[in-house]
DNA sequence: ACAAGGTTTTGGAGCGTTCCAATTTTCCTG
DNA sequence: CAGGAAAATTGGAACGCTCCAAAACCTTGT
């Protein structure tokens, strides 16, 4: 209908014969209104095609409904290959609350906050929404004690909890993985993770050395560390081979790659001689021969819950700190398969 | 030094004893000023740490420095993979030039592109990225009558050209693999495709012919086509092997993993036995058993390219369609080593 | 010294919204 | 049916910036 220009919050007034304000009050606390006058306001909302123009907004209430994120560099090895699904989980979820996520080019981890500073300074974006949190990272202290809202993607390992985060929890997964291997009728089930001192890593051998327990199972011997990289993988599973493993859970797909070499160079198949679970189902997992059974992170959950406990955040800002920990599924594809 | 509150152009203008128009001026454009004048203008600024706040300057001059990026849920098996480096690319090139990146979760491709107008009614988003622009995408045409600029990573493979692009010259991807394969020794190098009609698959054999042409190869039964996926592409391998081919160059490398099961079928083992190599330089090319040799997009380039046409096009509304065709590398690995 | 012409600086209005305080209307109660 | 409190609505100012047109300031040339 309306054909040219922009239509203001004045022009709908006009014509549904209230005051801008109310208007206003239509959109923001429709409870103040009457009930016929909000049907008239609506209608008038309806009838021009009215949307509010978000930087006056912004420019009045000092909140842009942007939420940021700041986006690292990918290393190759790690999670990386899946985080796009969490940033499309996280972006569907913001739009689906009335939010748009705001994406800026993270300078080198933890130095040059000042650019989240500067994000709300500038664009009033209203929080944060923080991945890759690992030991030593400062941001969340950083945030805290600048009084910037913010959701990490992961927990805080070690030093004060600070914040709101959601995070999967990678123990259960290892867990699962170990379930469906002793289902199976594995019993020397190994576990192949990281060096210590990573939270995630530890979190993920704690959950297998307490499902091997549950069973009754040894898990002495069975337990080999090497750098997130195949080779290094490779090298290390020769060792739980030798120790009599038939199953060898990874901390990674990365890692369990490095599983199929090592049984490769032993002529061994995963799945038939030799089982093998990775971690993150990263789009390699499907893609290897056999392909590789997984611990799939609910991604798409986690944006949902980080978004919602962003913007509860920013709703109540002094509430307790809020925490979620999402139960990750095995894909159980042929490295598992027959046995 | 200034600790409450936000320092706002008038507060500036105040220190420097000029008027906030002024300060103003100093701030976009400098040239106006007398050279004292300004220097004054900026120690103030210096010395506040003044930042212009984006949601006033885009009430004003409707312009909000943000670009707007549409995410699609990634299909499993395309290019997905390494679009996140592409993003990356995109948001630090955008940063640098004074904007941001503006994520939303773009509706199923094509469809509801009122979500485009809205997002520049709302935001004043000043333009768009678009990529996976394949045939019968409307967004171009529809952004073009309705003067929303932006510019897509990828061609238009059919019908009018409109707007800017940025595309990487698959061709001479494919045709430097050939290249790699015939210094190496080959003769016989067979093309691994995806079904004809896509723009991108074609232009991907068509180096690949062209090459051979030119190295008066013959081309004939070399050629074989498989939907997206490594299984199909396995059953298609099979047929190039019995053809004769000694290498295989693939238009992905998901149909390259598929060269790989066909050759593990056959016993055979790839760069020993038969080369191949993929097409994308997904991160999985360089975990897989030997590492496949792939041509490597120049993402980072390519981000570039789009943020510096889609400004340019911000600047000069009416200037003709520009186009950037960016080459590709080819990333030799063990997959096309010995030989 | 003064007008003409250019360069530099300024005041005021306005972008579209929401805040705040004040005003009007409505609904009770006595 | 007056009086008062609550509910509903309104007018005006303000958020921080840039546009526009007008004013002040310099140079020159005569």
């Amino acid at each position: 209908m309306v054909s040219t220009g922009r239509v203001t919050l004045t022009m709908v007034a006009k014509r549904a014969g209230v005051s801008p304000q109310t208007v206003s009050n239509a959109l923001n606390s429709p409870d103040l209104l009457r009930p016929d006058t909000l049907e008239r306001v609506q209608q008038a909302i309806e009838a021009t095609g009215y949307r509010p123009h978000r930087a006056a907004q912004t420019l009045r209430t000092r909140s842009s409904k942007l939420i940021g994120y700041g986006f690292e560099p990918a290393p190759a090895g790690g999670t990386a290959p899946v985080m796009d699904r969490f940033l499309h989980a996280l972006a569907a979820s913001a739009d689906a609350a009335g939010h748009r996520v705001l994406l800026f080019a993270a300078p080198a981890a933890s130095s040059a906050l000042e650019a989240y500073q500067e994000l709300v300074d500038d664009y009033n974006v209203d929080g944060f929404v923080l991945t890759g949190t690992g030991r030593g990272d400062q941001r969340q202290a950083w945030l805290e004690r600048h009084d910037i809202p913010f959701v990490a993607f992961g927990r805080k390992w070690s030093g004060r909890q600070i914040g709101d985060w959601v995070d999967v929890d990678g123990g259960a997964g290892t867990d699962a993985a170990v379930e469906h291997l002793v289902e199976l009728g594995h019993r020397r089930i190994a576990f192949l993770g990281w060096p210590r001192g990573s939270g995630v890593g530890d979190d993920r051998a704690a959950g297998w050395r307490e499902a091997m327990r549950r069973h009754g199972l040894p898990s002495r011997g069975l337990r080999a560390e090497a750098a997130n990289d195949p080779d290094a993988a490779r090298i290390a599973t020769a060792g739980l081979l030798d120790a009599g493993a038939t199953a060898v859970v990874a901390a990674s797909d990365t890692l369990a790659i490095g599983a199929y070499r090592a049984l490769a160079e032993r002529d061994l198949t995963p799945g038939r001689d030799v089982a093998v679970a990775g971690f993150d189902d990263s789009p390699a997992a499907e893609l290897l021969t056999p392909g590789l059974s997984s611990v799939a992170q609910p991604l798409e959950d986690v944006g949902r819950e980080c978004v919602r406990l962003l913007l509860g955040r920013l709703a109540e800002p002094q509430r307790a700190p809020e925490h979620v920990l999402l139960t990750p599924q095995l894909k159980p594809r042929a490295s598992t398969g027959t046995c």
